[in-house]
DNA sequence: CTGGGAAAACTGATATGGTAGTTGCCATGG
DNA sequence: CCATGGCAACTACCATATCAGTTTTCCCAG
């Protein structure tokens, strides 16, 4: 049966100084990637805004947004719950992410600036420093920034939304899967080798070692979406579980709304 | 001044037997792109809603979705702005249109099955045709069913989502520019050499041949965006008209939201 | 006629009430 | 014991009311 999660531990209430909307979608943003909510789990408009002490207004619109992402289903009239990790959608989403990452570095290579160079130097020192002193998170972080500082020196700033769209199918079964080591240091000496070729304007090699980059972080998390493919959907899925009783198959669904 | 637009002509009026916050959308942000709503026209929830004879809530659900689309600036206890042709966004999202759509296409050579060539050959049909009978709606449409066709075959049906994301903002200047009939007839041809190479398995080739393609359909909304670029917007925009008469610039705004 | 300031009339943001639709439980009949 | 019909409790969806902040307008003093 399924986990009964009655304790959803959203402690971590709303700041009501700023504007709430953005700050639930945040929030759940978080417990979805992160599997603090798991797939199939219910999210009621009414529960989660009582839970956050906030109306059901913004918590709805978040929820939309949340759908567009693909991290929720929303069925009419029925209920919102999280979505399975779509395998499909994963497998995109590395592609939308080497595809553009791979641009992007190509063209940041050509445009790069000195000081530009020190501040990539800045960061990865930085990220190996969480990494001798086994601060994950902050390893995690400067991760994320360097990457986001490769697409902002392309000039293609924008583009950083889209890889980020991207990465959260992907977020998910990293958290799923944990950091175990042995990659980690492989990751290091590739952003090396990344910096070093944008720095000396060598765009190709820049593109094919961020390729190889990401293909291996990629391989890692590819294994475990075999190994537990079962715990994932393949196809499309009816959000709810599998213990139907006798209702006839929901095959012919309204499906008023255009939720992907 | 700016223009009243006291008309927008919105009498295509939402069907109340399905959901109306897909229709809201999909309406407004059509209206968006093909300019029938100009840069820095105001869309207050309440005369929307009005004119469109529903409450306020679906579409204030709808501008949420065009501002995520960055179509809309919303402007917190001020009002919602069309936003202006972002110069740098058209840029990001020529990048990603063609980096998503050669990495498609170099897969879909691989994966192409023989009934999927001779679709892809019917739908290059029905473009000649529409092009001969001077239907230019229908070959617009063939054009986006050619593409995002290749898109599905290369087994990635999911990106087709963030490739018409980026499209939105090339389509605004597409519908601006108008078509002329010049390039027509190089499309078709580029389209013949993707497909051949697409169902020959050629990989490379067809990488190469849409990324010219891509290039040059590009190559014209790229005169006219420096053309006219005093139209647009290259910065930082502040959404309203220059017509203010003297209230302190609203250069330390609060800007409470993460509007993009 | 000009400048300033207060109030009214907007705006989007949030809260809440009512409605149509779906699901699941349970009594009922085979 | 199993299958079925229906009711009750849920859901998301839309409409409406209220709130807080901004902009405009307009009146009056100088």
């Amino acid at each position: 049966m399924v986990v009964a999660m009655d304790s959803w531990n959203l402690s971590a209430l709303i700041d009501r100084r700023q504007a709430p909307g953005s700050q639930v979608y945040a929030l759940l943003r978080e417990h979805i990637v992160k599997a603090h909510f798991l797939p199939g789990a219910a999210l009621s408009e009414k529960r989660v805004a009582e839970e956050l002490g906030v109306s059901r207004t913004p918590v709805r619109e978040a929820l939309i947004r949340l759908a567009e992402d693909g991290l929720v289903n929303i069925v009419p009239q029925s209920g919102t719950y999280v979505a399975p990790i779509d395998v499909a959608a994963v497998y995109d989403s590395q592609l939308i992410r080497e595809a553009l990452e791979c641009a992007t570095v190509f063209a940041a290579a050509r445009k790069v600036k000195p000081e530009e160079a020190d501040d990539l130097g800045r960061i990865l020192a930085e990220q190996k420093r969480h990494l001798a002193a086994g601060d994950h998170e902050g390893f995690i972080a400067a991760d994320d920034a360097l990457h986001a500082r490769l697409i902002e020196i392309s000039g293609h700033k924008g583009v950083a939304r889209t890889v980020q769209g991207a990465k959260l199918h992907l977020d998910r079964i990293r958290y799923i899967a944990g950091e175990d080591s042995p990659h980690i240091h492989f990751v290091i000496g590739q952003h090396e080798e990344i910096i070093d070729r944008v720095i000396h304007h060598d765009g190709r090699g820049a593109r094919r070692a961020m390729r190889g980059h990401l293909r291996l972080v990629f391989e890692k998390l590819d294994r475990l979406l075999w190994e537990r493919q079962v715990l994932f959907a393949t196809g499309p899925r009816n959000g709810r579980g599998v213990g139907r009783n006798r209702t006839t198959l929901a095959a012919a669904r309204p499906a008023r709304n255009a939720a992907p």
